[in-house]
DNA sequence: GTCTATAGCAGGATAGAC
DNA sequence: GTCTATCCTGCTATAGAC
């Protein structure tokens, strides 16, 4: 990342780097000031662009956040395949690896599920366009295609509530990866992200059966 | 809350209201201005009992955060009661329901879940302290309350990586309510509030079973 | 479209009276 | 221990030259 070529145009920089910092540190933590000494232009060129602080931190949402949001779905939607309807083992191990693994580098994967934990701890604007843009369709997505295998589930209620369950797990290892290491006494290396997928599958795959049960 | 009292002292009343602010908007978004308002006292009688505003936030943790959490962990204890080893069922049971209901008003839980998202998506020396006094040891004990039943656990990583999904799940449903509560369409009233715990219990309860599988 | 310069304000922290 | 008054830094935002 830190694409700091003075070939991209300054408010492509800036953009890129006030994500970056974001995502650290979080919106009010972070200055302008800080920003432009990043993306290496002056304090006026953000004003310029983005008219105002709030805006230039709503706009990378837009232009950032939500399409790398929308190829993370399209990733997960090709590895199912288009074929028969999957079970359930396979969408499961499907949408955590595609959201672990998947496209997305380990910076911008960080970055993007921290940026996300922010704005659901503490919502601005954004939430609104997140959710409607990004999680309402995934998630009734993913309940369309999880309702074909399990027609038993009493409500959608407990299906939505398990695919919460589900995202809560990715989250919370993504962005409390601190605390996460100071517990389990392992470092975020290739290994022990392979373990975490792994684990999340199961632990979900076996969670979901109570849905199942629950459908009596 | 908000004990405004005039008797209580005003380091206390500092305290207090520091507390729901960090919670609320987090600690760069509070000002110590903001704080005085809400506890009726004077800017400078911030500084004169915590020195600087860092201190105030650590101390919240010390006289605040700490003793609550250890509240909800004797909680904890005593549902569970001393007699024979409990059943899975049991320990996820009374585990989920002394955090999601357990000894803390409304009010004071989602505060210190709040806190508690908060450290760990951006740690300061707090989150140390957080560890080491109540984490760990509340894991560890945990840990050891399962072995009993699941000697088979091939090493304690399951397990461990287990007790952090449950964590997450409860958690995330505390500090991510707008999310949720978008995403269900329901409100955290006590009927979605129970179903919650349920889900969690459930949902954790069959993954736990995913570490018996796995210890082959 | 990017810069320099600066207005204008909010915040943390301190001095010193009571 | 609590107050008033004040200092000073660092911030957002704008004006205006290039």
């Amino acid at each position: 990342m830190t694409k700091n070529d003075t070939t991209a145009n300054t408010r492509e920089r800036i953009l890129d780097e006030a994500e970056v910092l974001f995502a650290r540190k979080g919106y009010r933590a972070v200055s302008i000031r800080e920003i432009i000494q990043e993306s290496h232009c002056n304090l006026a060129a953000v004003n310029y662009h983005f008219g105002q602080k709030k805006n230039l931190y709503q706009e990378v949402f837009r232009s950032r956040w939500i399409p790398r949001a929308k190829r993370v779905q399209e990733t997960f939607k090709k590895s199912l395949g288009s074929g028969s309807p999957s079970s359930p083992a396979a969408i499961v191990r499907a949408l955590t690896e595609t959201i672990i693994q998947g496209p997305l580098t380990e910076e911008e994967r960080h970055l993007h599920y921290q940026l996300m934990a922010r704005e659901q701890a503490e919502p601005s604007e954004a939430l609104e366009l997140i959710i409607r843009e990004v999680m309402q369709p995934f998630f009734s997505e993913i309940s369309g295609l999880l309702c074909q295998v399990f027609p038993e589930s009493r409500e959608d209620d407990a299906l939505l509530l398990s695919l919460l369950s589900m995202f809560s797990q990715i989250l919370y290892f993504s962005f409390a990866r601190a605390a996460v290491t100071r517990i389990t006494g392992r470092e975020y290396d290739r290994a022990f992200k392979a373990r975490l997928s792994d684990h999340i599958v199961m632990f979900s795959l076996h969670g979901l059966d109570a849905v199942k049960e629950e459908g009596k």
